[in-house]
DNA sequence: CCCGTCGATACATCCGATGTATGGCCTCAT
DNA sequence: ATGAGGCCATACATCGGATGTATCGACGGG
């Protein structure tokens, strides 16, 4: 193996292990790269990629630390990733969405409080009659990512989170064709809050399944 | 910006809009330096990233290429990702694939063939009467990574791959103290693959999601 | 006590040189 | 004519050093 997959797993190691705790600083690259036995450039390398996935976070003038590691950085290297998939794949993401998003909800009607559902409400509220394309999916985006938090699992969200990003891009450069989307969106939303106001756990979820349903088969048309 | 993300962007922008081609193969690093405007230390450090998340493979000595972008390739990096996460959130992992698995289990069960049912129970057959920790831990695998290919969605498939991975690191860490915990597994294995010859999507969800809720059962009990 | 300056530190970037693995071509024996 | 083997150009791998630049903390003036 390469020096550099070698340090590539030594720091993983070091950090799986414990040995590197989140928030810790590494030695600076001199010495670390001295201690791993390889030359500063080739530490380098392993530092960005590791660097690109969130795991260590650099800072130029300070040092090099270990980041939180919570789940939801694995939200941005997952969508990373996922722009690279083309609109042929997007149904699959899209396929998934339709599994997680409605036990997401479900799991929220539970356990939702109520000042999140007034939030909820104002945040529908405060979105005009007659909204730009951009303001909807931005809109949309909020919405879900608002229940699945109150979902409680940070795993679930981050999740939800990579995999709505490029629905939601092809949606904008799609520029929702269809004349009633957007009030029929904004119809499924009221719903989704109504039955999480209600504790109605299946209503909650068969609105989120027809909700993304929905989705789906304008995408599958349009496509 | 950096020149080293400017030169991961450039490059994801490349592939993006389809100037670069799965399997195509790039500039040589110096021409590509040199198109890019930086220096092949600072390139090499961005092509490193994009390889560790299986976007690019270089081959030393022949040249650097994209990629197939299966979204297979997607399976990687996320369980590289995952392995930095603790057991105090693997039970999030585990809970959310407790929602993905009983639904591809379903979807499957429309979709597999009479060849492929045949396989599974071949496969649960080879096991013998006695088998290691190791040994069922693998069957356990394989068995659900083969019914959710049936599934037909690439992307779920990896993405219970991934997560797959660090339940199964836990088990095995754990060793599988409980002494039933064997039987009942081929048990709950053989009643799924059940359901699956008798089409009965609603039994074979069922039994998928007893199974995983076993497993969530006593890994909370013995976290 | 607050704020601006200055210097030490550490990462950012570059250059040039050498090592090493790969693939293809060429030669030679059969 | 064909196949095996070796030779060589190519491209990545790795290194060491030099210089630029951002950050943080100490110090001193207002």
């Amino acid at each position: 193996m390469a020096v550099t997959d070698e340090a590539i797993e030594k720091i993983k190691g070091m950090i799986v292990s414990g040995a590197l705790r989140p928030g810790d600083r590494l030695p600076k690259e001199s010495e670390l790269a001295a201690e791993l036995g390889l030359s500063r450039n080739s530490l380098r390398e392993a530092v960005r990629a590791l660097s690109l996935i969130r795991i260590l976070d650099v800072r130029q003038g300070d040092g090099t630390y270990v980041t939180s590691l919570d789940p939801q950085l694995l939200l941005e290297a997952l969508s990373f990733v996922v722009d690279f998939h083309r609109d042929d794949t997007v149904l699959e993401f899209l396929a998934v969405r339709r599994i997680l998003e409605p036990a997401a909800t479900a799991m929220a009607c539970a356990r939702i409080d109520d000042a999140a559902l007034d939030a909820l409400g104002a945040q529908l509220d405060a979105l005009g009659p007659r909204p730009s394309v951009e303001e909807l999916v931005a809109c949309d985006l909020e919405f879900h990512r608002r229940i699945v938090q109150a979902a409680g699992n940070s795993v679930l969200c981050s999740l939800l989170d990579g995999l709505s990003g490029p629905t939601t891009r092809a949606r904008v450069w799609r520029g929702l064709t269809q004349e009633d989307a957007v009030s029929r969106t904004l119809h499924e939303h009221r719903a989704i809050l109504g039955a999480l106001r209600d504790r109605d756990v299946e209503a909650a979820r068969s609105w989120a399944t027809v909700h993304i349903a929905s989705v789906e088969q304008w995408l599958r048309s349009t496509l």
